[in-house]
DNA sequence: TATTGTTATACTCTATAACTATA
DNA sequence: TATAGTTATAGAGTATAACAATA
């Protein structure tokens, strides 16, 4: 397979153009709403649900520091959080060190509901699976080493049921 | 490269697993708030940059049409439309068939308009950009491919400025 | 009468400001 | 005094309902 190369030739073959591919795959009629899809089958808002997954991403934490992850006021988190919590999802944790300070993790079913969010955002584009089945292996072969190859690194899909 | 294969020596190498991978790093710390970031930065809301990329993918057709592809009420439609025309990037033209239907379509501004938005959608998270040369431009490769097998085929990613 | 699109209005989500408790 | 989190309130965005024009 020789490297096609040149103005006319097509996009350069590299990361910048392999991840418009995804952005064109991500935004194409059949997958521009999964993440608001996803949170609204979990009965939460999308903002409550970014929220969950960067509980799930960086583990137990204060409050402020997820208004921080999430470039938001402090006053938000609170709300949020009242609605993670309320749906049994996430809970507050009194800091050991700062009475000041509230910790916030995910439940047993706050992970739960993270695996039933990234199998709904994980549902793959019929485009992907029309890829032969070498093709798709080699995707998920290179991808995975992406995940492994992130800082920190990110734990390959778990697809099956829960944890 | 062997296969690997079994139930614990990782997820199966597959499209599924792929777009798992594809939706870990969509969904991670870095990558979470593309669209809303790329909505702000052409002075729209989330909504009407959903409205623009629809548009430019299926071309001039009615308002109702659109409504049903974002799966929204009509008169949503109206308002973003409204916000769209307010800055040029879209304008209303009458049916030659119909003189209850009005038809969308982007203007030159709005195609620019959709060219900086799956820009901002494509900066590539930091862990694809750690692959090899020789891995990303298999991953480009692949995309590129899904892509051309998609229903209606995408165009493939015009990384230069505007057309 | 049915359908397209608009206008008017209410609701949800998010952002801003003032407040309490602790450092 | 400075910081963490909460409460109260206002604003933006979206959805619902009633309407005018055309088929």
């Amino acid at each position: 397979m020789a490297k096609v190369r040149g103005s006319d030739a097509g996009p350069p073959l590299d990361g910048r153009t392999a991840w418009s591919c995804v952005a064109a795959l991500f935004m194409g009629p059949q997958n521009h709403s999964r993440f608001n899809e996803a949170a609204q089958e979990l009965g939460l808002t999308a903002g409550a649900l970014k929220a969950l997954l960067t509980i799930h991403h960086h583990g137990e934490q204060p409050m402020r520091d997820l208004a921080t992850a999430l470039h938001c006021d402090a006053s938000m988190i609170t709300q949020i959080v009242d609605a993670l919590e309320a749906r049994g999802l996430a809970e507050r944790v009194p800091s050991p060190t700062d009475r000041r300070v509230k910790l916030v993790r995910l439940t047993r079913a706050g992970h739960r509901a993270f695996d039933r969010a990234m199998a709904h955002l994980s549902v793959a584009p019929e485009a992907v699976l029309r890829l032969s089945a070498q093709e798709q292996a080699t995707l998920a072969r290179l991808l995975l080493k992406a995940l492994s190859l992130a800082d920190p690194p990110i734990d390959p899909p778990n697809l099956r049921p829960a944890r």
